[in-house]
DNA sequence: AGAAGGACCAGTGGTCCGTA
DNA sequence: AGAAGGACCAGTGGTCCGTA
């Protein structure tokens, strides 16, 4: 009756009840449900069913079968025509609260979903662990994206993630400063890696505000103690702290590091 | 000046302050100061820095080198005659508290000893990295083990320090407990492997007492909160709790497992 | 035989970089 | 160009099993 701790969670009531946190978040939207949760049938809810043929049919071994059909464009539900090639998810936009990206979008509430999500798939695979026995994590590890997966919340996946972690909780430790940096990137047009970039400042003036231990500040908020606080993060915290700031400011890993930065006028 | 975070602890002040904890631990001992620590500089001590000869002296590439020599047979320091070899730690016996295991023997006082100094090399570790702002573990972890090992401790090793936890989780949670079943298993002439066996099933019953919530009980305790709970007592709780005690029980990871299994009793 | 610990291994946290 | 995410990689937790 004891199996392997890490295959915990294997087939757990998964196969039919996919994602069914149907209104759990009720958080930020101005409507009565999340949009991307109403239009339930009609496409966009559906995305992550669409696919597209390609190199990878599994056994036809060979490309003369001529499977360059369709591509089916573009239109939200092509139900026929099954290929394989998981499409991606659409790009997020700079988007205010409560709006809805139109096009192919997604917009910022609807990230900020998919944080509340996960959390929620970790609380899942809590109490399937506690019942079990077996350890239990604190924070959302591989084996809750592994979970959320097979729950079929295919959109769902590590390196997106753990991309936008310090942009939620900025959304979860200043939801008025959050709602304002959205605004004003949005009304100038900004993408969205200049958001994201824009989103480390804020944090770091509310860390030096609570004597610079991020860890703390992650742990003490129920939303975002499920999350490792992000490297860059932590990096930009101590540097400041050091008031060192120039030198390494918004770099990543190691000095001189990889990802561009706009302004260190925090 | 951001190093890479996994190498956080490398050269620390390592290499002059080998140990240090001179007296840090100041549990059970009836002595003063703890017998393994006072007998400094006349052998015992330096356990660790005695070597045996082997095959593996580095460059020598042949085995003509004639390197038989000594074994330099067991007295405690053989100053010359460096050979590379590594030897192993004297095993454990049954000792009673305050008791000095004689001959080529370690005593279960000491046996404790080893979990609070790696405490102390945790803490150690856990403070370099606060001050270099990176993250900081909250448990005995591999890189707690190699700091330990580069600060000279290398008779601590992980598969040791695991093999024992439970046992110093007794120790801790119920010394008077631990105590009489060291004496009792002395007494009756017991070997270690029995005497830890029998450390379970107390542990056991205390985890019954409080809710079955092992981690709490290892979280709630300061000197044990930095260890993982051993799967195995993880799993004795879990199938006590489900009243599955005669399937089970003591047997590891796998059912119908490894360890022999003396009493079960509780 | 009983025991210490080097060394292996599956699954982790972290994120790069080939892809669309 | 900007962005999503498959897939890789170094170091982890866990403990087996060749060694003494």
């Amino acid at each position: 009756d004891t199996t392997h701790a890490l295959d915990a969670l294997s087939q757990e009531g998964l196969s039919e009840e996919p994602v069914q946190q149907k209104e759990a978040a009720g958080s930020g939207g101005g409507t009565g449900g999340l949009p991307w949760e109403v239009v339930a049938g009609d496409g966009k809810k559906k995305r992550q069913h669409r696919r597209k043929k390609g190199q990878a049919r599994m056994s036809s071994f060979g490309d003369d079968d001529g499977t360059d059909v369709g591509e089916a464009d573009d239109d939200e539900d092509n139900g026929g025509g099954v290929a394989d090639q998981r499409q991606r998810e659409h790009p997020f936009i700079v988007t205010e609260p409560g709006e809805v990206a139109r096009g192919k979008k997604n917009g910022l509430d609807y990230l900020f979903h998919l944080y509340e999500q996960c959390r929620d798939f970790l609380i899942q695979v809590q109490s399937i662990a506690k019942e079990r026995g077996e350890k239990c994590p604190t924070k959302v590890t591989n084996q809750v994206f592994r979970y959320a997966k097979k729950a079929g919340a295919t959109y769902i996946n590590k390196p997106k993630m753990r991309h936008y972690v310090h942009c939620y909780a900025l959304h979860c430790l200043d939801e008025e400063g959050s709602d304002a940096l959205r605004r004003g990137f949005k009304e100038r047009g900004e993408n969205v890696g200049s958001w994201r970039q824009a989103c480390y400042s804020p944090l770091v003036a509310i860390a030096a505000r609570q004597g610079w231990d991020i860890d703390a500040i992650f742990n003490a908020h129920p939303r975002l103690s499920v999350w490792y606080v992000p490297t860059k993060l932590r990096q930009l915290c101590h540097s400041q702290r050091s008031g060192a700031v120039a030198a390494v400011a918004a770099s990543s890993s190691v000095p001189g590091g990889v990802e561009h930065h706009h302004h260190l006028s925090f």
